[in-house]
DNA sequence: CAACAGTTTAGAACTATTCCAAACTATTTT
DNA sequence: AAAATAGTTTGGAATAGTTCTAAACTGTTG
């Protein structure tokens, strides 16, 4: 039921962004929101699509995941250069950043703090905050 | 003379590095270091170097940028996706990041501090811990 | 100065992502 | 419930940043 009650309510903020309930959407939705929280590229996304039999196209991959990421069910993180994570997660957290897999882990806000953050720029204002601990194996 | 030290001083670390002083990449390295700290991309620097009538293809700029980095001469800094800047401020800082023109700026590591830093799994160290902090225009 | 190893280069290739315009579908209107 | 409308999907072309390639070139060493 919990996976019911997230799945209509999904329906109703995708509703709420002006994005109608398409069958790409909740598929995609699903295979995004039914599990744990995770990070991955459009192109890992398309392939789990792709083995869970959704048919459905690259190019509406990446729009759904940018208009997710516009209301607010998605968050994107840059950790390299030629390749966006979407994560699932959007409380305020920071990551982990595997540099031998690529994988990235959370790290729950209250688990690391930034202290005497500095004032931006007079006319700007601090839209987020990105930590990432790059980790390496020992003995590489 | 604060100059020509470092200058001389850098033909040196490239020795060490094994990379020898060639036309190109002495040429590039003035651009770089020449003036105070800059974030920029390989197309900036390549732009920069074709107005000073420095010729030099892209993939020199590349190369010498990836081998300055493994040098320690330069840092890579990514903080969107599709495009990496290069950092001639090598000690331990973060950034502000200006949504609205790309640019970054230097945060000194004494202005902002990262408590209770999580252990990382085992097996694996911690490389570095990027901030971010990103600013968007106010009223935008 | 010869010999060698390292370097540069133009252009092709590659990768992730975005764009396009036509076909399709969910929703609203009649 | 059919028609009209607006939003969505799609394959394929296009783009952008970066990397690769192999031939020509240059710095270093003996
Ligand atoms: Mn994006
Ligand atoms: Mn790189
Ligand atoms: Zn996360
Ligand atoms: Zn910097």
């Amino acid at each position: 039921m919990t996976r019911e009650r997230s799945y209509s309510g999904l329906i109703a903020r995708l509703k709420v962004g002006g994005l109608r309930p398409t069958r790409q959407r909740l598929a995609l939705a699903r295979l995004l929101f039914e599990r744990e929280d995770r990070h991955l590229t459009a192109e890992q996304l398309h392939s789990e699509a792709l083995e869970a039999d959704v048919r459905v196209s690259v190019a509406t991959v990446y729009n759904t995941l940018h208009q997710f990421t516009k209301v607010g069910l998605l968050r994107e993180v840059v950790v390299e250069p030629g390749r966006s994570y979407f994560d699932t997660n959007v409380d305020d957290h920071h990551h982990f950043y595997f540099e031998s897999t690529g994988d990235l882990q959370d790290i729950p806000k209250d688990q690391l703090h930034v202290a005497e953050l500095p004032e931006p720029p007079g006319g700007t204002r601090i839209a987020r905050v990105d930590v990432v601990v790059r980790v390496q194996d020992i003995e590489p």
